[in-house]
RNA sequence: GGAAGGAUAGCGAAGUGGCUAAACGCGGCAGACUGUAAAUCUGUUCCUUCGGGUUCGAUGGUUCGAAUCCAUCUCCUUCCA
């Protein structure tokens, strides 16, 4: 069965809007956070520590789980389901992102990438076939196209060309897409040019997949530019199927990514910054590393009704993250995807109050103040 | 009792006449991180009123100039009795 999507409620004044996606392993609410599990883990924990956090699909990456174990070993274990004991949806990313973190320009060619693996420097060749190939077979439920995302700034004759090329690619990958269970999502580029975008957008429109993503933001663009390009992709996408927004995870530009019509967001940042002893407050970000938590005995916030909240104080995550010890990782892991979820959560309860500019005004008015 | 080696910033450890306030690593402090080559990377780490001041076990000496050479002392390690 093939994802559906339904829409529950718009927000009157901005583009937002409230809906349920229904796959084969479940149906969850949008506005929706997908941690990111690239490996087939969500790094320092366990399906059930990610559940909790109230996470209602998670993302895996066709390119790493391509290199290891290979599509094979997971296809025999019965599919990344089974493989990684994860019985929610699964979206996976194509190996886009690589194209762009770990290829260069000239690796990029019309029939694919080639890589060299980061792993042993073996010459690596990605196509839109074998990515949809790997990803039926891993066979998350929701499979992404193979794309380019393009780096910023872009000059208007790459971005066009990338563009067309990964209009080329989605439409290829659509040919050999052979999973019942599976579904197919396409990816608008652009770069920063407004009318790639349109043109992008009504291109893979007209290809025709069971979502859109709007891809190539948080390469490095400013904040007005990044909005701006969601905004130039997303007013040609169709109402009836999940938008989903590649790789942003800051929380104010989730409420921004919310505002103009995203349904779906996905993001390294909480669990990256969790490794790295930093957690997410409604009062800005704080990094536990600093001195002034190390008899700090009260939790990272009061407010937060996640297990590292309810459990642990500010002075024993600092002696964890200090020591290296990888529970401080777990912990605060669980803290700020459990915080970037919530943020969803509120956002769903605001649109459908109706009032998800205020909610926006005075989360950003308290998020900007008081940081450090 | 005798022989040899050694003492360098919070720790480990380079340096053996000027380019040395002193490499590098750790630790400390701070910052970055947006479809994860990331439990990674960057900055900083003697004092300072930013002019400068005081350092390389201690004291004295040689030299225009010493962490580096010499003398004495203190302590440590190893070996021989």
């Amino acid at each position: 069965m093939k994802i559906k999507y339904e829409l529950l409620c718009n927000d009157t004044k901005t583009k937002a809007r409230r809906g349920k996606l229904h796959t084969n392993y479940g149906s969850f609410d949008t506005p929706m956070f997908m941690p990111v599990g690239t490996l087939a883990n969500v790094k320092t924990l366990t399906p059930e520590q990610v559940k909790a956090c109230n996470s209602g699909v998670i993302l895996s990456n066709t390119y790493h789980l391509w290199l290891r174990p290979g599509e094979d070993v997971v296809d025999k274990a019965g599919g990344l389901h089974k493989f990684m004991n994860y019985d929610g949806p699964i979206l996976t990313d194509s190996g886009g992102f690589q194209v762009f973190s770990l290829a260069k320009p000239k690796d990029i060619t019309e029939e694919g990438v080639f890589f060299k693996s980061h792993l042993d420097g073996k010459k690596l060749f990605l196509t839109p076939e074998i990515s949809i190939n790997v990803q039926n077979k891993l066979d998350s439920d929701i499979a992404m196209s193979f794309d380019e995302c393009i780096p910023y700034p872009a000059s208007y004759e790459y971005a066009k060309a990338s563009t067309e090329r990964t209009l080329r690619w989605a439409k290829r990958g659509k040919d050999v897409f052979n999973n019942e269970r599976q579904s197919l999502f396409g990816i608008v580029q652009g770069g920063e040019y407004t009318d790639l975008r349109e043109y992008s957008a009504k291109e893979t429109v007209k290809i025709g997949f069971d979502g859109y993503s709007i891809g190539g933001t948080s390469v490095g663009e400013d904040k007005p530019t990044m909005y701006k390009m969601i905004e130039d992709g997303i007013r040609y996408l169709p109402l009836d199927k999940p938008r989903y927004l590649m790789g942003v995870g800051d929380p104010i530009d989730i409420i921004e990514g919310v505002i103009r019509g995203i349904d779906m967001f996905d993001c390294v940042l909480p669990t990256r910054l969790a490794r790295h002893g930093n957690a997410f407050t409604l009062d800005g970000k704080i990094n536990l590393k600093n001195l002034k938590f190390k008899e700090d005995f009260t939790p990272i916030s009061t407010e937060c009704d996640c297990y590292t909240c309810k459990n642990y104080t500010k002075s024993y995550l600092r002696h964890l993250i200090t020591c290296d010890e990888s529970l401080g990782g777990t912990l605060l892991s669980i803290h700020n995807i459990r915080f970037l979820i919530k943020l969803t959560e509120d956002l769903r309860k605001a649109i459908e109050e109706d009032n998800i500019l205020e909610y926006r005004e005075n989360f950003i008015n308290r998020y900007k103040k008081e940081t450090k």
